[in-house]
DNA sequence: AATTAAGTCAACCGCGGTTCA
DNA sequence: GTGAACCGCGGTTGACTTAAT
């Protein structure tokens, strides 16, 4: 199928946007939305594709955008959610309110993959000593490693708090959202899980669960139980929706069945 | 002071998914 | 069912800035 280039490249501006230009789209979108991207720039007289002027929207305009330095806390969220997510910069700015996917991806690659890299450097030697003081400890640690997040590169899956068991899952959210959830929040997530405590052995040998498994927010947004058929030793699989109210929307818990089996495990 | 290397970040490109006629 | 149009995403580029020599 053919498809037509994104916008008609005669004449249209590129590069670096200039106050005018700017100006001219805040005052465009603040009088008449953004319905139509294409239609917009011809509608506003700005000599730009609509994929231009949305892009400059989104990262710089948008009115919520935060500015600034990234704190600790939003650092620490961005490994930690790249180590579950991979390289979902949308996904992962969902979670960090004001922050966009193009700014995290930069700071990803000039900062914290970097840093990353550091930290499992520093675990793969602390793993190396307690392989030479402990080997029967062996099989757990390369048991617990087999997670949804393992088909990530060394490079991305280095964050000692995300990766290691589905425990430390549950402190993988915002910093804003590390500010909210207090011990008892915890409580609910290791409650729930301890329910099933017995049968965290038996989940241990899944499957790798494929990164097209995890939904966006998007999707679960409106759903409490999304239900589906997984296959590959799976029967299904819900999506529910935490309702820790105050901002916490996003938190979810993802259920696991497998015959009378089942695990919940907080997302 | 001049030059080079490394770091940063805004913007572009191309692709896949979705919608609609 | 099909194809065109559109949107959003992730990868990449390149201009600019800062640090090192």
């Amino acid at each position: 199928m053919g498809r037509a280039p994104c916008c008609e490249k005669m004449g249209l501006k590129k590069g670096p946007w200039t106050p005018e230009e700017d100006r001219i789209l805040i005052a465009h979108i603040k009088k008449h939305g953004h319905p139509n991207w294409r239609a917009l720039p011809k509608q506003a007289g700005l000599l730009r594709c609509g994929k231009s002027c949305r892009l400059r929207w989104i990262n710089y305009l948008r009115p919520d955008i935060k500015r600034g330095n990234f704190s600790k806390e939003e650092e620490e969220t961005i490994i930690n959610l790249h180590d579950m997510l991979g390289n979902r910069w949308s996904a992962i700015a969902a979670r960090l309110p004001g922050r966009t996917d193009n700014e995290i991806k930069n700071v990803w690659h000039t900062h914290l993959k970097k840093k990353a890299a550091a930290v499992l450097k520093q675990n793969q030697k602390a793993n190396n000593n307690n392989n030479n003081n402990n080997n029967s400890d062996d099989h757990k640690q390369n048991s617990k490693a087999t997670t949804a997040h393992d088909h990530q590169s060394a490079e991305s899956a280095m964050s000692p708090q995300a990766s290691s068991s589905s425990d430390e899952l549950s402190s993988v959210t915002t910093g804003e959202t590390n500010n909210n959830i207090n011990s008892d929040q915890y409580c609910m997530d290791k409650h729930v899980k301890s329910d099933h405590e017995q049968n965290v052995d038996s989940f241990e040998s899944f499957p790798v669960i494929d990164e097209s498994f995890w939904t966006d927010t998007s999707l679960s947004e409106n759903s409490s139980n999304l239900t589906s058929d997984f296959g590959g030793g799976l029967n299904e699989f819900a999506i529910g929706h935490h309702d820790y109210g105050g901002g916490m929307d996003f938190w979810y818990n993802i259920l696991v069945t497998s015959g009378a089996d089942s695990l919940t495990l907080p997302f």
